[in-house]
DNA sequence: GTCTATATACGGATAGAC
DNA sequence: GTCTATCCGTATATAGAC
């Protein structure tokens, strides 16, 4: 157990559990006899602190939006990298985050996808996005001719799809593939490398 | 309601709700009520027919996994296609079917997550997948030199990846730039065209 | 095979002692 | 703040009439 673990509160502790307890089972699935047994707290001090499952759930899907969309937003908005310097630094950061928080894609998609709702006017990604640095300088590099002509959506889904589906197919592929952790990992750290290769080869006027 | 629709058997208007329920909420946030309801029958003929939710959930399961993964199995078993004529067939056929079942790539994949063990044994996928037509012609034009160094399983997460991962982010990519279903669906069309040529420029050598 | 009524278990939440 | 004991709603499953 760390230093910064031993005096840790219990409004935290019960945090930390149940952000591992939701990532990994879900909102349904989870029942808050499991949050307080990993958190190694009595029942009913959840409701004490927390009021509500639901309540406490929001507070963790809202802060693993936070970390989701941030992985991106950080990189997307910066003004001082160009187009080709950016798809580097997602792809890094993104991976750093999901091997740090190995069950985050598929909580966070699969709670959305049951409940969009969850998503709406917490943040206001679409404004983020859209008018991001990314974007723009994504969409004058197609008018400037450099790369090849592409929705700047059609773009997003590529990295994203290339990036976060092998965490979110992780048992599959394991299964398939006769798969330890560590070999799934070295997959990951190699895909970290190629990526980028991957996204210019796309772009690349045919 | 179709002719087909008229004459169907309890029994299987029970499974046709409850893949529809399964498949959109989850194995947990389901009740039996809500299948019950959707297939307009009485609580208790679930029960009746099926014995369990589990039961019935392991039935709806293998039959969905057989779905997700026959479209993928049916074209790289095939001895008389070539690599790249089986490309935009595995799209094809892959996009053909999560249009037609839009939740079933979220389903399959979250219930794995969540319990990997459903997978096992059910279908030997690893063999079907290791020793096919696919795989083989696949490690061959490496082998010649014809596409760039690269593991196979890297390959498959990538048309995976570009293929699957829009259906499953489509809530969080429909907020995010405003898109109707028409549009989310025309983007996908495009994908289709799109996606085998991508693969195309991701396997050129350097 | 299909219904109503009900048994039973489980999970979220709280009362009240300490 | 933390605990024990318990309430109460809800969900699965079944008994038994038709």
């Amino acid at each position: 157990m760390s230093a910064k673990e031993l005096d840790i509160t219990t409004e935290e502790k019960i945090k930390q559990a149940a952000k591992a307890v939701f990532q990994k089972k879900g909102f349904a699935a989870t029942r808050t006899r499991d949050i307080a047994e990993e958190a190694d707290i009595n029942l009913a001090l959840l409701n004490y602190y927390f009021r509500s499952k639901e309540k406490l759930f929001g507070i963790i899907m809202e802060e693993s939006l936070r970390d989701f969309l941030q992985s991106l937003t950080s990189v997307i908005g910066d003004e001082n990298t160009s187009l080709s310097e950016k798809i580097p630094l997602i792809v890094d950061r993104y991976i750093a985050m999901l091997l740090a928080n190995r069950n985050m894609p598929m909580f966070i998609l699969s709670e959305i996808h049951q409940n969009p709702e969850l998503l709406v006017a917490k943040f206001n990604i679409k404004e983020i996005m859209m008018k991001s640095a990314f974007v723009r300088q994504f969409q004058q590099a197609v008018a400037a001719g450099e790369i090849a002509e592409m929705h700047v959506f059609q773009f997003l889904m590529n990295i994203m799809g290339l990036v976060i589906f092998p965490f979110m197919a992780a048992p599959m592929l394991k299964q398939i593939g006769d798969l330890q952790e560590e070999q799934f990992i070295a997959l990951i750290m190699e895909r970290k490398k190629l990526i980028p290769l991957w996204i210019n080869a796309i772009l690349k006027k045919t």
